[in-house]
DNA sequence: CCGATTATCTCGCCGAGCGAGAGAATAGTC
DNA sequence: GACTATTCTCTCGCTCGGCGAGATAATCGG
């Protein structure tokens, strides 16, 4: 394997870099606010549902997630005791939950990725919008490469 | 929040999406092959070592992967009692054990990422080479912004 | 040589996540 | 309008990955 130093694999090594290090600042995050990975995840899916303004169930979390639903009410359990979730049954189909985020959780959200997103917002000062383009061309077929084989 | 769709933003959400896809084809393959995520993730650790000529000890694994020493042993013992990894002693300093990975180790490293690297490289086909160099350096500085505050 | 340090492993425990299945609400079907 | 099948969530019991504490063994500095 000594065909590592062509631009194409500079490229794959830097993305699974770039992966692998927010893993760990994801982490870190969490275990410093007293939370376990898989509670940063959930709470990530359910910001970004409530940005899309989608609403979401247990369900539809523990699939996003991979999990069962014995360890997705567990987790809900957890996330709902720290006071970043709420619960609430939906009144058109009463044996659904409705999951939205409080307050908290949205800070919380904030504060994990506000210092991330600054510096990437800042570092995208540094390229003009052509080449921004190409980056978001490659990230969009790499993210399309990397869904496959689902 | 309706700043999001800066072409900055956009590359936030897509490094993001990326990194979660990765994630999940990386706990699938792990539960396909009975192994856990974190299995996974030792073996990737170890294999980048093997390439780069680096000797590795359970010490180095551990801190690569955030586990305390209790963790990485019973981690080790996983892994050699599925035949991926063998411990030696460290002539130099006994100590030390020295972990190095089996053939069948290289092999499943290979059937992961395989498909991958080979999505990743037809995909960089078509980019010219100024645009991979774009893509590059957007990438490494991605991956210094996300480095730091560790 | 002897205390201090470093590297790994053992023991006991906690808790995230799973499988199985219960319970409650809804949707068809006759 | 009951009867069955289906859908969604939750409860129970269990497994096992990872942690804290500490034992063990090898090395290094005075």
């Amino acid at each position: 394997m000594n065909d590592d130093d062509t631009p194409a694999m500079r490229l794959v090594h830097l993305l699974r870099a770039v992966t692998v290090e927010l893993h760990l600042r994801g982490a870190e995050f969490a275990a410093h606010n007293g939370l376990h990975p898989t509670d940063l995840r959930a709470l990530i899916r359910l910001l970004d549902a409530e940005r899309a303004g989608e609403a979401i169930t247990p369900g539809r979390l523990g699939e996003a997630l991979r999990l069962n639903s014995a360890g997705t009410t567990a987790l809900l359990d957890r996330l709902e005791r720290l006071g970043l979730v709420r619960r609430s049954r939906d009144p058109r189909d009463r044996r659904r939950v409705l999951l939205g985020v409080e307050p908290k959780a949205v800070e919380l959200g904030r504060s994990f990725f506000g210092p991330l997103i600054g510096g990437l917002v800042d570092l995208a000062e540094e390229f003009d919008p052509a080449e921004l383009d190409v980056v978001r061309r490659y990230l969009g077929a790499a993210l399309d490469v990397a869904g496959r084989g689902a």
